[in-house]
DNA sequence: TTTTGGTATATTGCATGCCATGAGGCCGGG
DNA sequence: CCCGGCCTCATGGCATGCAATATACCAAAA
């Protein structure tokens, strides 16, 4: 015989559903897809200006222009776009030195990070890295580039992880859109690959030792040193 | 006797005009009434729920919702609203570990300004950091608590200017907006005043040294002392 | 009294249409 | 050939109305 209580308990049902996905507005769906549509655009690998259509990407999204307009105001606030009344809407070419201060925020961002991650993180947490580090030097760096450069940035943002600052997380996360798309073209040039490979096991041991300077200046330097290489070898970025 | 090439020299009129202020598009003008409106909202004042209103605040803004819609897309995006579809759009109030790592992330991104700085500024930039120093340690603390908090915000970002870095300058500008809010509630807490000027001291004279190290530092240990502080006496923040 | 179902209301999400504007083409004059 | 004025229309900015739905309230049944 089941009390009064009991049968409530029948009837509620406790099913473990997923709270259904409330966040997938048009809106959202439109800037997912306009963000990637730009991360595959390979922008710097050629110089003609590239112009976007609000009426024209409503139609092929298959929505009215209003969602798309305010993805688009989102990304515009996040220096992918940029719109110019009565002329159009461009995706913004970086220039160099724009890149360079988006390295520089990297290095600042990365290296406090390593900082607290020497002293919030795990043992276990840091010994993760060594994973995705075995990730990232199995990848022949001349051969698969595109699988090298994503296994580096995932190594760095493990790092930003380790820190357990959600903020951090979110800000590189669009840094790295646009350090990606010029990394394909520097990671090959030079010794970079093989200096990345030292670099990253050096922080790997500076973190496991909790050596929390040495870890934050390895960071700091490592991106540093790209910041200085682009600063010398990517003219061709205007 | 003029040449050819000196006439078109002429006719060009090389006057150093400004491209022109075109972006003062309703939306942008609601952008900024609104967050001017949310600084000014003291949420950390009292703990009742803000709730906005779009049509509402398009009625008192003179303009339709869309402007207004889309200026409160940005500024959901900056994490000063919350939009709950069907129930209302909401101040944030963020908590005591979002304050703890917009802090760290100032700290960050500072200490990174001030090791440009003393690479990239002239010594009149450096130099100009005493004048906003001396507007800061005469600010009698205890009875003009908004002027002293707002001088001690202009020197940082003063430090943050030096570095010539225009992101960063940029991302400081929305992490100073919260932090401003919550910095008036812990500036005259103990003897914290008088310890700012004694570091701000400090930094400045590792800024004319070029001491890139220390000045780096300092402005770290400034700033994460403020999140230590945060970490054990603001337990009001939730 | 408690619970359940229905309905009114409030509020955001989205679609659509109009408008102001200026970029670019065209033409006529020099 | 060059230049300036005019016209057209593409295009982003904005206003507005409809749709969807979360919440509050109320009435009726258990």
């Amino acid at each position: 015989m089941s009390t009064p209580k009991e049968e409530a308990d029948a009837l509620v049902a406790p099913l473990p559903l997923t709270p259904l996905a409330n966040n997938v507005s048009f809106r959202d769906q439109a800037y997912a897809a306009l963000k990637q549509a730009i991360m595959d655009a390979e922008i710097y690998t050629h110089t003609r200006e590239l112009r976007l259509d609000e009426r024209q990407l409503s139609r092929s999204l298959g929505v009215s222009r209003t969602p798309v307009r305010e993805a688009m105001t989102l990304l515009e606030q996040e220096g992918f776009l940029r719109t110019v009344p009565r002329r159009g809407i461009f995706i913004v070419r970086k220039t160099k030195k724009q890149i360079i201060e988006m390295i520089e925020m990297w290095a600042a961002i990365e290296s406090m990070a390593a900082r607290l991650a020497t002293v919030n993180a795990t043992d276990a947490e840091i010994g993760s890295l060594r994973t995705l580090f075995d990730e990232f030097r199995t990848g022949t760096p001349a051969e698969h580039i595109h699988e090298y450069s994503d296994a580096n940035i995932r190594f760095h943002q493990a790092i930003i992880g380790l820190s357990g600052s959600h903020l951090m997380g979110k800000t590189i996360e669009n840094l790295f859109v646009h350090i990606r798309a010029i990394r394909r073209l520097t990671i090959s040039q030079s010794d970079r690959a093989e200096r990345s490979i030292v670099d990253h096991m050096r922080i790997i041991e500076a973190l496991e030792r909790r050596d929390t300077e040495l870890a934050e200046r390895l960071v700091r330097q490592h991106s540093l040193d790209l910041a200085a290489h682009v600063e010398k070898y990517c003219d061709f970025l205007e």
